[in-house]
DNA sequence: TTTGCTTTCCAAATCGCTTTGAATGCGGCA
DNA sequence: TGCCGCATTCAAAGCGATTTGGAAAGCAAA
């Protein structure tokens, strides 16, 4: 069933047809409403290529999957894939996953662009000096970065949530409450986002007259395993650290788990934060103990993205597109007063 | 840069270029060479859209995301997704993620097989009597299965791992060690998995002349919270079970919090066995103590079923495709006699 | 020289849609 | 009546590849 066919079934061309579908204005309403109704009856739907080929446009926007980033493709991306995906179904739109090595990323952005095989490319994981966002800019490819690039001057669109911020207030918090050896367990040091993090815990700190111990800080992959062991090790030293921060919620149980297993107990000997990019999996508040935590959906920013990546689509200049989401602090029976 | 303008430039014609960039054999090696080196220096890719219209495949294929089914998309499904891009990326195949309500699959497939978007689709998740595989066999829609859906009897493609085996080995070991009270934490209960390790634990109790105490056996999410709080209940029985089955790593670690938070030792009071889908930010061996686990890569799932797509698009029949993989039974140290 | 094969290359049709530019019908108005 | 303007509809020209059905060139055999 082609176009053609429908329109020949309705004794109209294809013109008419085609129109009557995409709702051009100048079809009679009488006509539209036949040739909608027949295009349901007999199932028909356009051919994506056709309409590609033809409009020029791909109707597909691309996310690629960071394959030996430090960032695998975990929990976090596939949450955020969620968000994107749910609210681009709703447009028609495909997305189109593309494995990426962190070597040959611009090559392979070549052959994307080349190909018009997306109209626009959703980045993630950013350094401070990306340079993914000069090779796109160069090739004319839109994209929106899921994240910041503070050293990178090209105007570009962006969608960040306030790290820096979170981690100053829940690291002021752990102070109000009279912690001073605070841990920090921090997502992968050359992304943008732990460096964020990083600066707003340092920043609380020093408001105090007080400066981070090196020696209980540790960063790495948002694995329960990662948390796990810098947990361990920081709990060895001595005067032990009375609190954590954790980046992420995966971390925060491996750090339990060393809580434990240091016979230690959650929200009275320790105290922890952690940052809560919201699973419907893995619930803060159903923990025992409930955690506290700094919260931001990050499916509902892969969703803002998509919103964001339409109105781009539609004329909205990049350089215009900064959005930086205030972060929630959700306080539970994880956090304490310091032990005297 | 266009094919004609490639032809122009070499002076060739369309044909002979798209020969010789294709691989026909009817070009002059010479000939292939400059059209090549010509392609590379002006960055030619061919228009994805154009070719899929002209060839008429679409030269993607799709893979569901089940949105608001037991099963989310998850770590599990992350890395899957995974295995599967990397393997089709080498053949400039694009993967479109498509997020489908569990309520209106059939259509989402009717539309996705009208607009011509993808040549194939990748199923997860199937329950024993799965209405999709008829619904996209009527729709004439290749598919392959991950998975199994027992009761279907039309010929269909599928790639499984042996659950129940895994399941009757794991026991059967915890049995060898000396457990009777053994818990199961299984999957949703309405996935043919789930169903196959039920019945692969049981057969192993039988065989022994044992039965499971369903007391003891709880399903639900792969998640740590579902593990924590099923065994959080299981262990307040008495005579308590001496010993887990967890039906994945997050489960598992909700297992080791609860266990440890009721005072217990895993690997000594409490033995634990649990499916391992090899996650590369969750690693058994570096658990303390070390998860036996049975193991089955469900990235190089992904992989095989990618290559066994291929191989349908080459004409091989879908029914002859049937695999089934052997699961490992790895033991570490999380599993011990049982407490006497 | 002709014929018959290969080898190598080409012109033009095709895929199914969108879109341009023009045609048609019809009521209103002078 | 004749012309204009508006609302509809249409025929045909793209979009950029693949592919069909030859054709030209080169060469060996007759």
């Amino acid at each position: 069933m082609k176009l053609k066919d429908l329109a020949a079934e309705l004794g109209l061309s294809q013109t008419t047809v085609s129109r009557a579908l995409n709702g051009f204005p100048e079809v009679n309403e009488a006509t539209r409403q036949r040739v909608s109704e027949a295009a349901r009856r007999l199932g028909y739907r356009a051919n994506v290529s056709a309409r590609r080929l033809a409009t020029g446009r791909s109707g597909a926007i691309g996310v690629t999957l960071p394959l030996q980033r430090s960032l695998h493709f975990g929990p976090h991306t596939a949450e955020f894939l969620s968000g994107i995906s749910e609210r681009m179904a709703q447009h028609d739109i495909d997305i189109v996953v593309t494995p990426i090595d962190a070597d040959d990323e611009v090559p392979v952005f070549r052959r994307l662009v080349a190909s018009k095989r997306v109209d626009a490319l959703v980045l993630s994981a950013p350094t401070p000096n990306d340079e993914r966002i000069a090779a796109l800019t160069e090739l004319g490819m839109p994209f929106l970065l899921h994240g910041r690039a503070d050293n990178v001057k090209i105007p570009h669109a962006w969608l960040d949530i306030d790290n820096e911020g979170a981690f100053r207030r829940a690291t002021s918090h752990l102070l109000d409450l009279g912690h001073t050896r605070i841990a920090m367990i921090n997502g992968p040091e050359d992304q943008t986002f732990a460096i964020h993090r990083a600066r707003g815990f340092r920043s609380a700190m020093e408001a105090r007259g007080l400066s981070p111990d090196p020696q209980l800080i540790g960063g790495g992959r948002f694995t329960d395993e990662n948390g796990f062991r810098l947990a361990q090790a920081f709990l060895e030293r001595r005067p032990r650290p009375t609190a954590f921060l954790a980046g992420s919620m995966m971390t925060a149980l491996g750090v339990f788990r060393a809580i434990r297993l240091a016979g230690l107990e959650l929200g009275k000997d320790v105290s922890m934060i952690a940052h809560d990019d919201v699973f419907p999996y893995l619930n803060a508040d159903n923990m025992v103990p409930s955690m506290s935590t700094t919260r931001s959906s990050i499916r509902a920013a892969g969703a803002r993205i998509a919103e964001l990546l339409l109105q781009m689509q539609d004329g909205k200049p990049p350089g215009s597109i900064h959005e930086l989401w205030p972060v929630e602090l959700v306080l539970r029976e994880s956090t304490g007063p310091a032990p005297r």
